[in-house]
DNA sequence: CCAGAAGATTTAAGAGCTAAAGTCTTGCGA
DNA sequence: TCGCAAGACTTTAGCTCTTAAATCTTCTGG
């Protein structure tokens, strides 16, 4: 998850080039361009965040919640899951999967019975509406995700996407280990 | 804060391609160029997120510690803010603030004292050692950032940074409003 | 058949935030 | 000058989401 909340009035952010311009000020020795790509990024990001929290606002549920139906969609079809490995999916302990499904559950996004062929273990299983709730958020994901690139050609989002891989190829090279919780809508 | 936690065992994670090829199982008219993108942003942005949360402990100090130094030293020499205009820069409640400023002051990261021409309010000031580990985590995240565009040549740079500036544009444009709170280092 | 492993849940406790109440200081009107 | 409302910060109480550890149930190997 990412933000949302009531959130005390904000004081005006500043735009990128006043940011770098204030890094440049207190840090001198910063390289301006590659500043300016890594808060833009970041700020896009962050941006993107916040509208796929609203969009889950509007259909109902948190944003942990859609991580849990994710993994489940992930999963496929027939959408089911242990609580111990959707635990281990998401990197949350098992008591806080617990909890968690407890929600889903009295929100009708998941069921949740025991496995009979093997009564120690617990199946969750995706519902109708969790399901439904998920195709709309990519529903409007795309939407939100279409306008947000509508302004580069085709040929342009593909140098994009390559050079945004060789980002992240870099960092995966130098930092092997760093997953990191899921965001927001990924 | 982005993550960093003990975090329990974590399942693989998908590649990006891997992870658009499960969408277009479950979402066959979602767009793959475009959903590469955005995953693949997102992703590299939360790598960020965590490599710099990584550097913060090495220096022993918080993302939400990081903020309040930030904000401080953006505000330039003397380095000074009340903590309702801080709480108001950093989208918190007066109460989160007090919390969070108590803390930073046994760390001595910054100094509280009264306002002696106006006893009313309170003055936060940027310690040395704080203003040192602003200026710490700024070298620490400039060789992390310069070996992330190592593979970039300046011009590819250039159209990077325009490409970005083009989405972040769009979306400033479509949600105004949509500030949320400052991510990690930016 | 039983000891112990596995898997999930319950319980207790911590971090961090918010709303609302409380405290202290200032400044203004009578 | 007194009284008191307003402003700025702090305190208190309570909420949500986690985790760690204890507990309960069920299965499995010897």
């Amino acid at each position: 998850m990412t933000a949302e909340k009531p959130a005390p009035a904000t004081a005006r952010e500043l735009g990128i080039a006043e940011q770098v311009a204030v890094y440049q000020r207190e840090f001198p020795t910063v390289d301006p361009q590659v500043e300016t790509i890594v808060q833009t990024l970041s700020r896009v990001a962050r941006r993107m965040g916040v509208a796929y929290d609203r969009q889950l606002t509007v259909l109902g549920i948190t944003s942990a919640e859609w991580e849990v139906l994710k993994a489940l969609v992930v999963a496929g079809s027939p959408y089911r899951l242990g609580p111990g490995e959707l635990a281990k999916r998401l990197g949350l302990t098992p008591a806080a999967m617990t909890h968690r499904i407890d929600r889903m559950v009295a929100e009708d996004l998941v069921t949740r019975e025991r496995d009979e062929t093997n009564r120690v273990r617990v199946i969750i299983e995706l519902t109708e509406n969790g399901r439904d709730k998920w195709l709309e958020s990519m529903r409007m994901a795309a939407v939100f995700e279409e306008e947000l690139l509508q302004d580069l050609a085709g040929e342009e989002r593909a140098v994009l996407s390559h050079q945004l891989a060789r980002m992240l190829r870099r960092i995966e090279e130098s930092q092997p280990d760093a997953l990191g919780r899921t965001a927001d809508l990924d």
